[in-house]
DNA sequence: CGCATCGTTGATTGAGGTCAAGGCTTGTGG
DNA sequence: CCACAAGCCTTGACCTCAATCAACGATGCG
């Protein structure tokens, strides 16, 4: 990890947050702020490590990210992906009952908040504070997305329904076409997250390309869903889970404008 | 559903909360207030269902319920289980983006928190605040021990592993004894927690009970885990995801003792 | 060039699903 | 008091989805 006087030119945090919440001038500038340091992490290092006390959170500027467990018999499960503008390890901020790991799968840039600065920012700026408890609440809805589907889908239900969660998280900011992404993703990785083998994820990705639904070129990496409405209709997806269709504020008097795009 | 001044002997959110926080007598007085009105539910009967829009949180005072989702072929998976001195909903309570629904499966005994107070609640207590932080960490500890328990682990360990985290989680609510409970729970219900078949339930059941792991009275609904430490072993069951070793606050100046059990 | 990583494919095996049937309760109504 | 139905548990037979084992090709890197 390297430190880094980041010259964040666009904001991925205000923009994300303000679709949600409307944020004052004031918030603004304690965003701009925070996002002032910035550390990268390379493809593969660790960025919290489970035994790691680790009391601050993070933000997400840019690359991917999991949060996996190891079991004992040694095999990983990988709880959820970060993704640019997340927000993360503000759980373990407060209490210390976690103890799964969080790695970068390519190179990352991510911004730390100490966790003595969590609560200050809480207590002075409601909309901050709203705005992790909304990432909190967002980030439950996934997890919750995940059990289903771990729970009660088939290996090319689990694959593809991943893929339009993945489509849909990235082009909410705006890292993703249409219908196409980049996805770092090796096969092992995707067998670790839907609790299946490599190999019966190479072949269910074939049925996937047979079957026309997805083109995937293992060289760029980019990831194209060739019809959006048929893989969700054959995998159950519902994109509601992630849509927010309130925007709650609990001081209008300060808040400013902001544009949906 | 019907309504019920209810008549609190010692209150159970005050015990569980006081052994990770320390509480102000005025907290202590807060709580008692809020749960002073308890509706109650039957068997089977929904205390939030998948299109209501709700946005109050919930106490659970005593009895059992599921947090589940339907997914499209009719199928269910059930997300968590509500036990005694749970805290639920608050997470649909800010934002609109949960579609799963709250089920009684046995009586139980609610009180409700609506949406109005809560911002209120927090703003001025910031040691319930904190509760209400905590009970989310905890939940989400949970939520990812489910799903490495779906994703990696067989309908053996699954089972154990889940009886495991109910006796542990009863226990730190004094619900059960060193090493049994009551768990009302079919084997459907089971199976869909676990995403299962209810044959293979029954079936795997069977073998922890012939491997003399436990002893289950399909009457009296009465489970008897009779080596807890082999059935860890042998479910890769660590229950440290449950546990908390630090006692935070942040106003100890005005926090009164409170003894450990 | 040699080695590691990743993707691919075939052959075999096994865990768990599905189908089907019967038993044991409990409750309800004649 | 008995008949019947509805749940829930149990067990057997069979089948299928996905794991495992094994091998090979491609790519990329020191």
């Amino acid at each position: 990890m390297s430190e880094n006087s980041g010259s964040t030119s666009t904001n991925i945090f205000v923009a994300k947050l303000s679709s949600y919440i409307d944020l004052s001038i004031e918030e603004h500038q304690v965003i701009e702020e925070l996002t002032q340091n910035s550390m990268a992490f390379d493809e593969g290092q660790d960025i919290i490590f489970e035994s790691e006390k680790n009391s601050s959170a993070y933000l997400l500027q840019s690359g991917w990210a999991i949060r996996y467990k190891i079991v004992p018999d040694g095999g990983r499960q990988i709880i959820s992906y970060l993704l640019p503008g997340d927000i993360f390890g503000f759980r373990e901020s407060l209490f210390e009952l976690s103890d799964d790991s969080v790695q970068a799968l390519t190179p990352v840039i991510v911004h730390c908040i100490p966790a003595e600065n969590i609560a200050e920012i809480c207590d002075s700026h409601t909309n901050l504070s709203l705005a992790f408890t909304w990432a909190r609440a967002r980030e439950q809805a996934i997890l919750t997305e995940h059990i289903v589907r771990l729970g009660r889908r088939n290996a090319y239900e689990r694959l593809g329904h991943l893929l339009l969660e993945l489509l849909h998280r990235l082009q909410l900011v705006e890292k993703a076409g249409n219908s196409d992404y980049f996805l770092p993703l090796t096969q092992e990785v995707l067998a670790d997250t839907l609790g299946l083998s490599i190999v019966h994820v190479n072949r269910t990705l074939r049925k996937l390309r047979n079957d026309l639904m997805i083109e995937l070129d293992p060289k760029t990496r980019r990831l194209r869903i060739l019809d959006v409405d048929a893989l969700s209709e054959a995998t159950g997806y519902d994109q509601s889970f992630l849509d927010q269709n309130e925007k709650p504020s609990r001081s209008p008097q300060d808040a400013i404008g902001f544009e949906e795009k």
